[in-house]
DNA sequence: GATGAATGAGGATTCATTCAT
DNA sequence: CATGAATGAATCCTCATTCAT
């Protein structure tokens, strides 16, 4: 008569084997509708909904929707900087193929990758989370900028890339990579199939303007394969 | 004839200065606070009181809070695509040049401005405004990469640029100009100066990154000059 | 350019001859449209627009639109009793005569016209008015009644009717005039036609129900021309 | 098996028959106010407070406030027509009789209950809701008149009433009891105790002329406990 | 007088958060 | 622990009313 009462057995079955699951199952239905709708427009109902939990459970993990998403944030900030620091300082080949490589890892890693929402999340959000926005900066940005400052620094001390500006230079890297990033998440997920990317070539588009711009005239001509992919196992990396 | 007649000049005058400049403060005031926090976060009375106005004010100009956001959106899309096409078609230099001076003036005349918070918030909102995400790829994405592409073709048929692949190509020029300006109105408007980017720097860099990219061997060698920008008049371009 | 300065021509021209007609024209839109919607959900500016004159105008004749509800009453209140009083100490004919003739005389100069939304409006906002329900029980109800109480009494005393309860027999009578009345200006206003009154027929046929529940035996067999309506012309009454 | 199905039991007895008991608080808190005061100036927040519960309660149970009042004229139209169409078929008196006891039972039943407002309700508001005008004519005014003409059809038949319009003879019986109900309450809620109506005895009057109205000469002379009200039981009617 | 731009109190509605069960 | 009914602060928006022109 109780609908509840059905449910209970499938419940009682189902909960010790979800209990410690639940925080996970949340921050990730919370990852997917903050990066859609953003912060504010990202009910937390719909969240728990998601998840398949009730908006009391949720509150019961985390104490407010502020701190939510901050988890979802610094959940989602895995510390793989040291990981891709040891493939670096373990690298055998030319800086270009490092380079390609590391581009490539990165979309294959974290861009194609439900993590890439937190770069969207944090373009979107920062102002209003300025807190968030430091811790951010502190285990994402200044650790990134720094292994492709090393990358292109590698590249300069073997007289691979001609001396370009270490600051801004990694730049040119990263920027194509956050705004494949941004667009994937916002105007790329609206209409318009005449303005659609396909990562990988784009990607490899960016990789080939990248080399030609940064290496030395001797080294202007690339083998074709150098912009392919090839899947290293990034060690530490537990995401599909 | 009737005394009225006379007041009316003068009303006319006054009232009707004050009735036409009222949405446009509005909707500057709209456009910071937009950009700043977000569309959900920015309270209608906020916006009111930055342009000095009652909430009551900022309805009678603006049906709700969503027309007023897609009225910031539109007004901030001034058509400037036929002056740069224009430029386009009477620009005499290299190709070089051409995509310098664009990168440049871009800055100089939307990067700059206030305008360019509208990329930021069409990324941070799109998929929460599916209508203005359309009407943006129409009015702003599909006829800045056209223009860019027409940058790249121009240079590619020169023998000035390599066979690069233009679809993408356009993205290698896009994206480091995206990234600043997100850059600009997140993350970089929050904390940590030793991640700070100086605009114009950034953009020599990104010019002689790319210029060393797109050239062929032979153009490899560029003058320094190339990536310093000389403010030609933007004709039909009323911004500072 | 400024096109109030063309319509100041034509306002000058008019205005001297429509300023006093302004209060009446306001009360009159006032009537249609407190009628039409209820006090609450009619508009001040939908007044005045319909009224042909400004918002402002309209606080200028009338303090607040409670205001304007009380005059609207008021104003529709016409003092009709005396003349009608008088019409009935010089009538001529049989007490049923007198009865139909006071029926469709009611009709013809009341429930057809828009005085009969001032019923409407007493009846749907009087609890909202209290002092103007006072007022209405005063000047129409208390009136109104004693007038229909002559009537019956007369026909009894002239051993035309029967003794029957004379207040609530003068209920016989107003009920079924008030119920065309609402019904005109609600419900009846509204789709179906296979519900529609006939003005005409339904009070010839209420006539013809009440005089037959009224007369005396002998009188039950009634001239048909009885509840026909012969115009008399109704003194001291302006209304078409 | 689980504690768990344990609790369950008695929360869903305990706030089941709350929540299940909250629309009902609601409805009929919202009828009162709505029939006092006009759906416009009547606030959410006090239908909840004389409901018990607070503001965001009430819109926990209906969308808005629109559909608020929807729902309180839907509710209060109970189906009591199969009812009283079954007394109809099995009714054995007189149509005389049948006719007394049908108004004295609306009373009972209807007019003296909160249903009665409705009536009240709907020739205030019609206007403003096409949809439940319709509504309200489909589910009440058709059935009812058509009930009224079974009722006048059977004492013709008879040869017990005279042959009046049936279509306007249903108004004869029809509007005496709609003008009571708009009376109570509009006017009749106010000042003036002169004007009070005891309902029985006004029910009785307007019973007396209707039958004397209506019946065949011979029959005028009608025994005076006809106007009385015998209170038959109404089959499955719930209101006291 | 007349206008209509401006105001801001008031009311509907949402939704994060609590807490009895 | 989990639930979801209940809460009420917060916010959008309306509209009667004012007042400079």
């Amino acid at each position: 008569m109780c609908p509840l009462i059905q449910q209970v057995e499938a419940v009682c079955a189902k909960r010790a084997r979800r209990k410690e699951a639940r925080p996970g199952e949340l921050l990730a239905a919370a990852l997917d509708l903050f990066v859609e709708k953003g912060f504010a427009a990202t009910k937390a109902e719909e969240v728990a909904a998601r998840a398949g939990v009730s908006k009391g459970t949720l509150f019961l993990y985390f104490k407010s929707k502020e701190e939510l998403f901050k988890a979802v944030v610094r959940e989602n900030i895995s510390g793989n900087f040291p990981a891709w620091n040891a493939e670096f300082d373990n690298f055998q080949g030319s800086t270009a193929e490092m380079l390609s490589y590391a581009m490539n890892a990165w979309w294959a890693h974290v861009g194609a990758t439900q993590a890439s929402g937190i770069t969207k999340l944090m373009m979107s959000e920062a102002r209003n989370f300025p807190e968030l926005a430091a811790f951010y900066q502190d285990e994402v940005i200044r650790p990134g900028n720094a292994l492709l400052a090393r990358i292109l620094q590698r590249g300069i001390d073997r007289g691979e890339f001609r001396p370009v500006n270490i600051k801004y230079g990694v730049h040119s890297v990263l920027a194509p990579l956050m705004f494949l990033t941004m667009w994937k998440h916002s105007l790329g997920a609206c209409v318009g199939q005449d303005v659609e990317l396909v990562p990988k070539d784009y990607i490899a588009a960016q990789i080939d303007t990248l080399l030609n711009g940064f290496c030395t005239p001797a080294k202007t001509t690339l083998s074709p394969t150098l912009t392919q992919f090839t899947p290293y196992p990034l060690t530490g990396d537990s995401q599909a």
